[in-house]
DNA sequence: GACTTTTATTGCACCGTGAAAGCAAACTAT
DNA sequence: ATAGTTTGCTTTCACGGTGCAATAAAAGTC
């Protein structure tokens, strides 16, 4: 006797799909005709939708497709960064309906910033608006349990205590809120460079340095939001904390500090045979090994996920970090580079999101820690559908 | 409908016990009849046994007492540490029934050691092997998915493929490895200074550097059993690894290149005005509060409980540590001392034992990470079986 | 000894499930 | 064409676990 026949079937439906009856039955292990009587349910209720046939060159009745109705059920995952937001809008299978791309205004108070959050999703989704089912918001910043933010320099007004309910009250809308470091991973892990990986990390250079970490398919969070805070390690000379080497900013404060000029942070890994570059470099790369090193014993990924804007001048020096690595613990996690790219953040806003609205539909969340596994969201997909 | 009653039955037994059908159904949220039901059939198979009646000042029938059948079915718990093995026998409440703590053999194959611990474990229960339904054995190395060793410098015999098999063999009972500082963690989640919190981390100091994490109730392990394994970490000057600097050898080592010569490291923290030993000292506690801050970063937890040999130098100076880390993240765990000192690791090994029997017996592993809560394995309880 | 109160057990109906039988829809052989 | 075969879906039926409600049991109180 099952638990939760229904949430199953959903979910082998979502993981592999279109699928016939008899492929949800021999895929879930239950009989054939509980999964007849509970496809039925599915499709009075308008969550599943028969496709046709599958044309074979055999004997027999043919097997009836089934997917995933895609109609009038629509999630929106956000990634609200301290310089750029980027949404990606996304119906019940994961396939991207429409992107958005936009700057981040930067004088707004809190409730402000919650109102302009919630139109932004309300102009991405357009007429579909009121099919939305949930929304899902990656920020740069500590989340807690109770969905107190933390720690989030680059965007203030995100710890302002008011600032969830106040999204939450004008998206009228279940709402996830997460580190935008923990979204990309949730994102890379579905559709990326951790794909079908239940232990993973990610770590995104930029303004800030963050780090997700993912252990059984599951997202680490923990109480206080404090996972992930790399960054505050006491690690340098005389405890200087590791952001302030790894980081854009210090890495031209840095580079000023031995008379180096920097346009900006990629500048320092274009410049070839500089003393002054090198010696730079040299801490820049000790500082992130030690941060590499430190995400692998955390929680033994199987793969560490490089993103972030910094990550695009490491791209071609990822074999180098991983020898070191290598060398330094005996046996290491897989270096990757991000395949969302910049919109890790939001894709996996998109899953959280898909998450919620699926719980709500009676998949129990041991089934979400898998879902959607299909590839649905990629680059490409993404592309087609940005304007 | 639920899935597994008879399960949630005996995990909510086991979690606060003894206790009246009555209370099971409360506690269960399961009807009285089907709880009566159960209760039946688990009398019938003799896990359960009937008590006393409450007497009470009341009119109606009396609750009957429930509680867990002690009598034919026990588990074993072993540390098995570079200089001493302990072991621990437990009934199926975890009420321990005898003690040992033993020096472990130096000059032993693999083959040989797997014998002498399985016949340490056949000595420590005497008359009682024959019920012995599960043992779990926590050792100082990391272990991985697939119970492959590593990293155990230490007792470099346990990492020879063959050693866990011996033992399953030589035991013939179920049988749980881990690392002792998981180990000790589980114990001290269970039965001391983490009793009760679903996230903790435990850090050993002693000949080398151990660190179990667990979240949400669960101990973090990983695939190649990676986690943990901060003592790798290249943090110091010129990428010297953290367990050069905070474990037993290394302090010795690093006090004689300061001119010091230590009988042991505990000599250290005894000498006062000393200018070497200040800095050896100073070296220390930068070492330290990285660890801590690392593990506090990984997993976020609500307790670091500090065990090990070196723990006990450090006892008093644990406040100055706490606020320390406290001015390092702006958040910080509590830092608190082990409650189970020496028998921290055997003791969580019979929490291991026990997970294992009771899974046996139908408990579903989601309840098992809560069990056993009551406090019946105590520093005292363990001290009036040892001889 | 009748009544009340509380706990445990039993009777009964309900519901979800799987095995097996039945039905539907395709191809194949005559 | 038409019967036969194969395969997928649906229906029938019996089973087992569950909760509600009635009943029994065991205590105190009048």
């Amino acid at each position: 006797m099952r638990e939760n026949t229904r949430g199953t079937v959903l979910a082998a439906l979502l993981r592999s799909r279109p699928a016939s009856r008899k492929q949800l039955a021999e895929a879930t292990g239950i009989s054939a005709a509980t999964v007849s009587r509970t496809v039925d349910n599915l499709i009075a209720e308008g969550l599943v939708h028969e496709g046709p046939a599958i044309v074979e060159e055999r004997r027999g009745r043919r097997q009836v497709l089934l997917d995933i109705a895609t109609d009038d059920r629509v999630v929106v995952g956000l990634d609200l960064g301290a310089s750029r937001t980027r949404c990606v809008v996304a119906d019940m299978t994961a396939s991207p309906l429409a992107t958005m791309d936009v700057a981040t205004p930067t004088d707004l108070t809190a409730p402000e910033l919650a109102h302009w959050v919630a139109d932004l999703a309300r102009t991405a989704t357009a007429h579909r608006w009121p099919h939305v089912r949930a929304v899902a918001i990656g920020l740069p910043g500590a989340v807690g349990h109770d969905r107190t933010i933390s720690n989030a320099p680059n965007l203030p007004q995100v710890e302002h205590p008011g600032f969830v309910t106040a999204c939450e009250e004008a998206l009228g809308r279940p709402l996830a809120i997460d580190n935008d470091a923990n979204a990309a991973l949730l994102g890379e892990q579905r559709f990326g460079a951790a794909a079908g990986l239940a232990s993973a990390a990610m770590v995104t250079l930029g303004a800030g340095l963050g780090v997700g970490l993912a252990v059984n398919g599951r997202i680490l969070q923990g109480r206080r939001g404090l996972v992930g805070e790399f960054g505050q390690l006491p690690t340098g000379p005389h405890g200087a904390r590791l952001e302030t080497m790894v980081t854009g900013p210090a890495i031209v404060e840095r580079a000023a500090e031995f008379g180096l000029e920097l346009d900006g942070p990629a500048a320092l890994f274009s410049l070839h045979g500089n003393a002054a570059a090198d010696r730079v470099r040299a801490r820049f790369d000790q500082a992130l090994l030690m941060a590499l090193a430190s995400v692998s014993v955390a929680c033994d990924p199987d793969v560490i996920v490089i993103g972030g804007g910094i990550a695009k001048s490491l791209r071609d020096a990822l074999p180098t970090y991983q020898r070191r690595l290598r060398e330094t613990l005996h046996v290491a996690p897989h270096l990757a580079y991000t395949v969302l790219g910049d919109f890790a953040g939001a894709s996996g806003a998109v899953v959280a999101a898909l998450h919620l609205a699926y719980a709500d539909l009676g998949v129990e969340p041991a089934s979400l820690a898998h879902l959607p596994a299909a590839g649905t969201l990629t680059a490409s997909s993404l592309a087609a559908v940005s304007h």
